[in-house]
DNA sequence: CATAATTTTTAGTCATGGCTAAAAATTGTA
DNA sequence: TACAATTTTTAGCCATGACTAAAAATTATG
């Protein structure tokens, strides 16, 4: 009889489509509606072409725009942001665990297969990792059904001194930066005490795995942890 | 000091370059030049759309086209469509065995990824999987360098009465058919006798593990079998 | 508050890769 | 060989999604 669905209106998000709405959702964490020029920025384009597929966007009902103020996503459109992040993040695992691929080559892979991987193969992955909810970076894996972790804790730059730490994500997807973290062995879940913290913006002296360490301080800023409680028994 | 290339001019190949150079290379399996209206009718595309890419191939040194006659790859041309090939066949391989999607389904995924997967994806699937030479329906995977073996045998409809077979390719592509074949356990490497054939093209009787099946002559056409020498000792 | 600086939007261009329709070339047939 | 049918190419159109340059709106400053 009649089709069970509001408005099938079908889907004919592009790759383009989706990479805004993605830059959408994750400039817009703190809620703020998106300037017009950080997303340009963000997508590395002109802000001409950013207006324009905003308009696009809106006409989609995936965004709201009122000009010269900013872009919001709407429901829809925060679904479909946290779809592209489902794939992205599940191929990074997928990548790093099942075809060992370092964690500093997963994100610029993840970025182009993000928008052609079928669903099918999306559960596949999931399956076979056993439906993560953290990728190689400690970034949170959005759930089939549009749910997000909110990462726990603060920057090592804010850490307490001579506390045992763990180290739960890493915010940068710079490769060389990832391979220098990597080198030192700051991965997510390795234990971290910072032992003391230079003034000015100085170096943080860190101890990773018995071993110290003199860390920049814009790289601690992208290092998120939380302070590990002994372990009771 | 100069470069040592002879002539870099930058692969700015997008996928539709790709999915031209393989459909040539599959439609000239026999060695002649490939006529426009097969190529269109291959590619779901008008033809004067293939008439359109086969210049700008031509411009690339991808292939050679005489109007009128046909297309013929190039030695690079031929590389380029071989490594796609790779990847598709790598990957159908890949989605199989590590994802356990079924055979019918991997073909359409291969499709969209073999244009995105970076080098270091390739080897790291080839690795994880022991630099595999058959994809799921048989079909040879070339290797890095560019060659690729020819598969030998004969299709079923020519194959002898009585004797025991093995079928190792499986040319459709169909999802419907694959799965139709499937169910029956007509896979790659399964041993098939062929008991009786119908006159004027009619079904083919066979057993399959033990089981009598009626099979099309149609969907036998599509299948290329082996003699299984009787194995010694 | 007037004006300068910045941001955003509009207007118009371009390459890509489809399309249709018509012209040209080739091939088949009487 | 003449002419019809088929194939191929040409010509021109369109959507997409970049771009630059200029206009318009907003925000900052003296
Ligand atoms: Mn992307
Ligand atoms: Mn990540
Ligand atoms: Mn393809
Ligand atoms: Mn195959």
């Amino acid at each position: 009889m009649t089709k069970n669905y509001v408005h099938a209106t079908e889907n004919p998000l592009t790759p383009a489509h989706e990479d805004y709405l993605k830059a959408i959702y994750l400039l817009a964490a703190d809620g703020e509606p998106v300037s017009n020029s950080a997303l340009a920025q963000h997508m590395g384009f002109a802000a001409a072409s950013a207006t324009n597929m905003v308009k696009k966007l809106a006409e989609l009902h995936l965004v709201t725009h009122e000009p010269y103020r900013g872009v919001e996503l709407t429901d829809m459109g925060r679904q479909v942001a946290l779809e592209v992040l489902r794939h992205h993040r599940l191929i990074e695992l997928f990548l790093h665990e099942t075809l060992d691929m370092s964690w500093d080559r997963v994100h610029e892979e993840a970025d182009k297969l993000e928008h052609v991987i079928s669903e099918a193969m999306e559960d596949a992955m999931a399956a076979v990792l056993g439906n993560p909810t953290i990728d190689p970076h400690g970034d949170p894996i959005p759930s089939k059904e549009g749910h997000i972790d909110k990462t726990p804790g603060f920057l090592l730059t804010s850490a307490p001194i001579g506390e045992t730490l763990r180290l739960i994500r890493v915010l940068t997807q710079d490769p060389d930066r990832l391979c220098y973290l990597g080198s030192l062995g700051l991965y997510p879940d390795t234990p971290v005490i910072l032992r003391e913290r230079a003034p000015f913006n100085g170096p943080l002296l860190l101890e990773v795995q018995g071993q110290p360490h003199a860390l920049a301080f814009e790289m601690a800023e992208q290092l998120q942890v939380v302070v590990t409680e002994p372990t009771p028994a």
